[in-house]
RNA sequence: GGAGAGGUGGCUGAGUGGCUGAAAGCGCUCCCCUGCUAAGGGAGUAUGGGCUGAUACCCCAUCGAGGGUUCGAAUCCCUCCCUCUCCGCCA
């Protein structure tokens, strides 16, 4: 949610920002609707104002045994204006609030300009793609193969976009989860959580997935519920309604949850192997941080990102979204994109996002800066570190050789039981 | 799922219609006293909003959430949520 300070103050200066990225929004019109707020606030409060004095004296008067039947005649009348106040000023509140909720965040003077991916920057590479000498394949011919990828069975049991993953390829899949969480709590100082992978609707309106990308959830027991789409929205709802002491911050969390995704409007889209699936798993780190120290923190984050990529020899890049691709909370976002053989393409295996105070106005998180001072929001930030689905494919198309077999990254051998290559015929 | 008990400030906990935004204690901050330590004395200590140059004053709201009764609700009534105890079921 926007700063509602910052939008009476100049609503142009956000007008012009929302519209890069092709947001609209009528800075008139919400400075009208403004001013009948606090015009009817004032009127109601100063009517309760009187209503409280008149009410106590009533009190007095009656304790001493004086007859009160004036003043009780004054007041019910008061009763009515402040009633016909009150619905009025709830009125406008509601639409307000409708408003503010649906409003996208600010987007960071860094963002750069642009409609849709293709503009988007690319800030660095890392390592080469591998040239094969053959004709490499793609991680579904390469597991289907071995049998250890069933997508037919998951077809039969779930439908489109789901997988069972098999024997060595599901111990891979795990081994690549428990690495990236010890890298990260162990070397870059996330406390690791357990959370709930069913939220209320009030979690995911505090990250901002509501009102507004409902279609993107699944939800249960008639939106009493909704699958989680991300380890963000528990993680973030931990701080709602929380009043942090300045030292402790940074507060740096990691979770490794599945997340559920209905992909509408994907259709047709990645419609082959792990890369767009209902159901996968992902590690996300979040963090909440001093407002002087969100911009370093997600330069931090995505180096924090990049490590894994990096431990597990995937050439990538990142890339910063403009400001037509960028998410609805994200102030500024950095995505990074692992190279895909079989796509001869980057693809995006992580998303670190800064949302600025943004998440935290929704959910209330705040910090005290110093003893005295009263107040105010954190910011806060989030990152994959990695999607391991994606992660998954990445390792067995980048580390595939011409007989079909794969070479297991060296830092997962704590995890992989003493197997170091992929379908080798025993 | 059934029965019962409860949800009050950072914490414990009083408070059954007005003088209670809230006693008392603990904690915390500042000051005084004190060779050190310990003990003692005093003052302060919620959040959001309006107003404002102001994080000063003043005003409004908030005692789980929402609604109702009343001139007036932490206190009475209704609905919902959550916690605890016992029973049932269950990994």
């Amino acid at each position: 949610m926007l700063d509602p300070k910052v939008l009476r103050a100049d609503p142009r200066a956000v007008a012009d920002n929302l519209a890069r990225r092709g947001f609209t929004f009528d800075a008139a019109m919400y400075a009208e609707l403004e001013a009948e707020r606090k015009a009817a606030q004032s009127e109601a409060e100063s009517l309760q104002a009187q209503r409280n004095t008149l009410s106590k004296r009533i009190g007095e008067a009656r304790q001493q045994g004086e007859d009160a039947t004036e003043m009780m005649a004054e007041v019910t009348g008061l009763g009515e204006q402040l009633e016909h106040r009150q619905a009025a000023l709830a009125s406008i509140r509601q639409r307000l609030d409708a408003w503010l909720i649906g409003m996208p965040n600010l987007l960071d003077p860094e963002v750069p300009d642009g409609k849709d991916p293709q503009d988007n920057l690319e800030l660095r590479r890392w390592g080469e793609p591998v040239e094969f000498d053959f004709e490499p394949l793609d991680h579904v011919q390469l597991s289907e193969h071995w049998g250890l990828l069933d997508m037919r069975q998951a077809a039969a049991m779930s439908g489109a976009r789901f997988s069972v993953l098999q024997g060595e390829l599901a111990l891979l899949h795990r081994a690549l989860t428990q690495f990236m969480l010890d890298l990260h709590t162990r070397q870059h100082g996330y406390e690791e959580c357990y959370v709930p992978y069913l939220v209320n609707a009030a979690s995911l309106e505090g990250t901002g997935q509501l009102p507004k990308f409902r279609a993107d959830l699944f939800a249960l027991d008639g939106e009493q519920h909704f699958l989680i789409p991300t380890a963000e929205v528990p993680l973030t709802n931990l701080l709602r309604d929380t009043i942090l002491e300045a030292s402790e911050l940074p507060w740096k969390k990691i979770a490794h949850t599945p997340c559920f995704r209905a992909e509408a409007g994907s259709y047709g889209m990645d419609t082959r192997g792990l890369i767009r699936q209902h159901q996968f798993e992902k590690v996300e780190l979040v963090l909440a941080v001093h407002p002087e120290e969100s911009e370093s923190a997600l330069e931090e984050l995505t180096i924090h990102a990049e490590a894994v990529l990096q431990a597990l020899e995937l050439p990538y890049r990142v890339v910063s979204l403009c400001g037509g691709d960028i998410g609805f909370a994200a102030a500024r976002t950095y995505d990074l994109e692992v190279w895909l053989p079989s796509q001869k393409a980057y693809r995006e295996i992580s998303s670190c996002s800064n949302f600025r105070d943004f998440q935290a106005r929704r959910i209330k998180a705040r910090f005290r800066p110093d003893q005295e001072k009263s107040p105010q929001p954190v910011h806060t930030l989030n990152g994959s570190g990695l999607a391991v689905g994606r992660t998954l494919v990445a390792v067995l198309e980048n580390h595939q050789s011409e007989d079909g077999s794969v070479q297991i990254p060296d830092c997962l051998a704590p995890w992989m039981n003493g197997v170091t290559r992929l379908g080798v015929a025993e």
